[in-house]
DNA sequence: GCCGACCTGAAGCCAACCTGAAGCCACCTG
DNA sequence: CAGGTGGCTTCAGGTTGGCTTCAGGTCGGC
């Protein structure tokens, strides 16, 4: 589960961005208006907290872009309330929950949470790559119809996998992914992953491109 | 994968569309706005590049007009910064990305395969030459139809060779553009890696001219 | 016929990759 | 609070297979 905080308040972000990591989320930040408008736009988020407050581009009109390009990934929007801005405006371009300044971590978890269940009721698409079939919004797999458990990591890179099923995606692409983009170890960790999603799926699930990736077997 | 570009400057326009079929995108130009909105309406394009400032009818309404029409094509919008138009006024007429001049080559090209992947599938095109079918996305070569297993530098000399089909590819640009540029190796390396793709795609598909280089065959 | 360009099979080397094991940490439970 | 559990990450040894070099042969032009 993957989040985008668009904040330029270095502490505040640094802070909100560290309680996340602690409940397991990969949580990636960003100070700008505009840079979080493309990292949003990129799809790979499953939730993005935005500040109203933005150098580059207001946080009004990061979502009211996002929501005219017809992506719908949740919003979460922050504000100081100094008056200027108002929560109707906020949830009038799109947003799908607003928090004003300043708020409890307590609180800010479970609308985080709240959020993130809705939309898991909500039909994220269930892949379907040869004999898998990867439940998105359940975080469920099957195997000819017989459920493999797997790890929060492990998942989310199969999903990787899947959302790009026949192409080879490269470690440094799921790293970037699945893991937070500061993350600095050894990107053996993917190989690691990989053989044991191969323990639990069977070996041929996940073809080995030498030199250039993996790739999950769109026949098969 | 087929992209249109819209754009009045004649050397940028043209700088950009040797750029992307370099990359093997098919590309269209076209240097006014109207004429613009008729080819994008026509639903054949995968994605459009569309200049503001234009003769005939500008970028914005352009774009407006597409999708007035229902037309959803992905849209990236290129810009002068001279203050004039700002990207959220873009973002607002329905353009899924933006991008102010100067920009990067690495840049746009990011951006479109961005945009291209957001739209499902492949942001790489599949290249054809003759009987073969080269999938850049998925590293993958069919012939006739029958997977051809290549390793990485052998897939990377068939695509060189294949981005330029039917053109003289010397040894030197071979090896500048697989290699390491900084490589010192014998040239001969290329050599001995169209005699392994001599044997796995047939003796005909790669034509020797000697002191000039190798010719993807464009007929056989 | 000579010479340079090119072809190609063989072989060593080394990087990429695989995987089992173990340490660490957070969380749960009694 | 102690002990247990499970997941994440690191590490290291082993294996594989691709990369490169080399050398002897073939081909084509002059």
């Amino acid at each position: 589960m993957r989040l985008l905080i668009v904040e330029d308040e270095k502490r505040l972000a640094r802070s909100l961005a560290g309680g996340l990591r602690a409940e397991g989320y990969a949580v990636d930040v960003v100070h700008d208006g505009l840079e979080g408008l493309h990292r949003a736009g990129e799809g790979t988020y499953d939730l993005v907290i935005l500040d109203i407050m933005l150098p580059g581009m207001n946080g009004y009109r990061v979502c009211g872009a996002l929501r005219a390009a017809g992506n719908d990934v949740p919003v979460l929007m922050l504000t100081a309330k100094d008056g200027e801005y108002d929560e109707a405006e906020g949830l009038d371009t799109g947003a799908d929950d607003y928090l004003t300044k300043p708020f409890s971590y307590v609180v800010l978890m479970a609308r985080v949470k709240a959020l993130l269940r809705r939309r898991g009721r909500s039909a994220l698409p269930v892949l379907r790559v040869g004999e898998l079939s990867i439940d998105q919004g359940a975080h469920r797999v099957e195997r000819d119809g017989a459920e493999v458990t797997l790890t929060a990591k492990e998942f989310a890179v199969l999903e990787q996998l899947a959302l790009r099923a026949g192409e080879v995606v490269s470690k440094a692409e799921i790293l970037e992914h699945v893991w937070d983009f500061a993350y600095e170890g050894d990107n053996n960790i993917v190989e690691v992953y990989v053989s044991a999603l191969r323990r639990k799926l069977g070996a041929a699930a996940i073809q080995t491109v030498r030199g250039a990736g993996y790739r999950l077997a769109s026949d098969a």
